[in-house]
DNA sequence: AGACCCGGTAAAGGTTGGGTAAACCGTTTT
DNA sequence: AAAACGGTTTACCCAACCTTTACCGGGTCT
């Protein structure tokens, strides 16, 4: 499944009827999606915390820029803005881009066109939201991991990770000697929560350990927290500690 | 920890409204903004010292390329100056870089986005790292690559590059054994961001491994991330090595 | 002990990102 | 105007990868 990670979108549009498919499509995609059918009940609703807001240009009460100002002004300058315009009016889009939307979608669009502005926007936003998150460099018992070059060690030897696998790891060494929730890592890694019956994160997790095994046969760094997680420990493996 | 150090920055822009946008968000990231509102105000104001200049390429009295110039001329030349250019122009960035722009961003941009640049270029500038430009001659792995130029050898065989492919590998070798994601390197070689379906960067660099390869037939230096991007490889490209 | 739950993992299945040829299109050159 | 050139888009394909399924074994609860 297309999995969208449960992104929250806001839809400020007065058509009722168009509110409605676009909700049914975006939810196929598996995006969540709330309506608001004013300039007023929108600006109150983008109050909350959105992935993204769908804001049609035309509306009876007031217009989608002046929407787009008070939103902005609202400190809610984070939030991705995707403008819905009626024609091709090119002065509607350097006027709606200058106040900060973030792009522009002429009608008549294919949903599929949408969905993919859709996502091509959340996952711009996404990669600008970890800036800091860039240049890790993490050495934590005898494994290496750095993300500037996307590159694994173990004992020195280097692991052939997959992308998915070396979040795993990553997210695991962060936060070495601590139990990490599965629902948690499925996030951090996987970039969606977790469902019933999923087991992804495990096969994942097995995968990581086969690799690191190949390389490194007394390594076992990565423990079962039974009903919980796992956990990136850093002490020697020494089995069970009895205690 | 937002804070930004009182770090200061000069917009040049014509536009009334934008700049009053960008000073608000801006300065609840900790920085102060100056504004001006034409080139010549622009480039009397720049004399001042400024961490880093945001200048519009489009503005009434004259062009952001001028300004840049005069600029440059006046001995600012460490400055860093962002260059915000209209979607997706080619020559406007090509122009701004060669002019010594350090950096440019694309309409639509997000505010974040923004930001990250804003701080990221601040940040450079700090440890006095240029990023791109200049004169540069690179020399890695087999490779040479000379801007002044504007050519490149593999293992001393002349390659015959566009200048699309040789921004490309000049991009890759200046980030050489780092990743650099697809959108950054779309951004680098190509003065935008990457779309839904734009497969155009996958093109440049297929094109430039084949003309690589065309003439040293051993030298596979440019890697693929799967999932994140490209990385110019140093290391002798021995598939796996064991032990 | 029996029933149940959770996690390990092999194998099968499904999805997708990226390689690349070729068509397409706008510019520049001849 | 034709040809050449370079960038972009389209389309097809495959291998890499992720997910699902299924079975198993050990731990836990009653």
């Amino acid at each position: 499944m297309t999995e969208q990670a449960n992104h929250h979108l806001l839809l400020i549009d007065d058509d009722f009827n168009l509110g409605q498919l676009l909700k049914e499509y975006l939810e196929i995609e598996g995006f969540k999606l709330d309506t608001a059918h004013n300039g007023a009940d929108g600006i109150a609703k983008a109050e909350k915390d959105y992935d993204l807001i769908l804001l049609d240009v035309m509306m009876p009460d007031m217009s989608g820029f002046e929407v787009l100002k008070i939103i902005r002004q609202k400190k809610q300058i984070l939030t991705p803005v995707l403008m819905l315009t009626a024609k091709g009016d090119e002065m509607d889009r350097v006027l709606g881009l200058e106040l900060g939307a973030d792009d522009y979608l002429p009608k008549p669009y294919s949903h599929r066109e949408l969905v993919a502005r859709v996502k091509a926007l959340i996952r711009r936003s996404q990669m600008d939201m970890s800036p800091e998150q860039k240049q890790i460099h993490l050495d934590v018992g005898g494994i290496e991991l750095d993300t500037s070059t996307h590159s694994a060690k173990a004992e020195g030897n280097i692991l052939e990770l997959t992308t998915t696998e070396f979040k795993v790891l990553q997210t695991l060494m962060i936060e070495a000697n601590k139990v990490v929730d599965k629902n948690s890592l499925n996030l951090a890694a996987l970039g969606r929560r977790i469902e019933a019956y999923d087991r992804s994160i495990d096969m994942h997790v097995s995968n990581l350990r086969k690799k690191i095994q190949a390389v490194a046969p007394d390594l076992q760094r990565i423990k079962t927290i039974r009903g919980v997680g796992y956990m990136f420990t850093d002490e020697e493996n020494a089995a069970e500690e009895q205690e």
